[in-house]
DNA sequence: GTACTAACGTTAGTCTCACTAACGTTTCTG
DNA sequence: CAGAAACGTTAGTGAGACTAACGTTAGTAC
């Protein structure tokens, strides 16, 4: 083997990532998703808020007021995570959470004039970071980048 | 308020997730990713592997053997990581890791026969779990699918 | 050749997210 | 009226992404 051919050889492959990992889906589904992610916590971050923030926000102002079980069920986040996240929200005066008089084993969580105002601000933050992380596509793909990905998810989930 | 329309309203937007949430394409990503994942976890577990496995192994299988932080570079898996990973591909003797002769800091990392035979399960295994994600998804739709996932890792990874 | 810097493997620890278990309380159902 | 179910809450698990630091070894600059 001749020097130059040794010198080739001892990078070989050094930051190559495998085709086969390269091309499969779920691994590109998570990296993306990985990416995704820290683009949005950064983003929401910035103004002292993060996804789930939004999810309970947008829950209360598109369906009203609800239950922590019912808010649950509405963003997909768990009962026992929602404590959580309610605490926060109502620490920032964005929601409020009151004792059901009627169902004694409730809280009815309200969203405030100032949550509302919030949620705007957060509303027009992510419209901002999906412009980033969506960068490199055209209108058309876009759409039809959340079309595949809304038939997959029904799909998986019923 | 009749009755009727109490039963309605009382089950008013129970189970809704708002539509703003619906549709951000952050959301949908980490949604499928999360299916994505907990489909090939399953699966691979049921082989007794998990997704960092296939990974190594594949990169060993297509560039050869390389030292661990190589292996880190190709996978994207951090070295700290790669550390237990090894060890429990070496304990199952799917791969080889010998102290390297020429530089004292490294390991080399060489794939067994046995890690051979695996990896080619392990592929196996991987083609049906894909074929289910994807289920819902007809082939040209798939490769369009993966082909807006790539630009997108490539255009966050520059 | 001797300092300085960098790379290596390793241990330990952080943070977020998804998810389970168990608890006391309250309400619904048979 | 008894048992099942729903509620809010606390605690904990496990995977994944990521950081910090340490001792060892190798490459680089003077």
């Amino acid at each position: 083997m001749t020097r130059k051919a040794e010198a080739a050889d001892m990078h070989y492959g050094e930051l190559k990532t495998p085709d086969r990992l390269r091309r499969r889906a779920s691994r590109l589904l998570s990296q993306v998703s990985t990416q995704s992610d820290r683009l949005m916590n950064e983003g929401l971050g910035r103004v002292d808020a993060r996804k789930w923030h939004y999810a309970v926000l947008a829950s209360l102002q598109e369906h009203g007021p609800g239950s922590q079980a019912t808010l649950s069920r509405r963003t997909g986040i768990y009962r026992s995570d929602m404590v959580g996240v309610l605490n926060e929200l109502a620490e920032r005066d964005l929601v409020e959470r009151v004792p059901d008089l009627d169902d004694r084993r409730r809280n009815v969580i309200t969203i405030t004039a100032q949550g509302r105002r919030h949620l705007r601000r957060l509303d027009k933050v992510l419209d901002d970071l999906h412009d980033e992380l969506l960068a490199p596509l055209t209108a058309a793909e876009r759409d039809q980048f959340v079309q595949l990905l809304t038939r997959l998810l029904d799909h998986h989930t019923q």
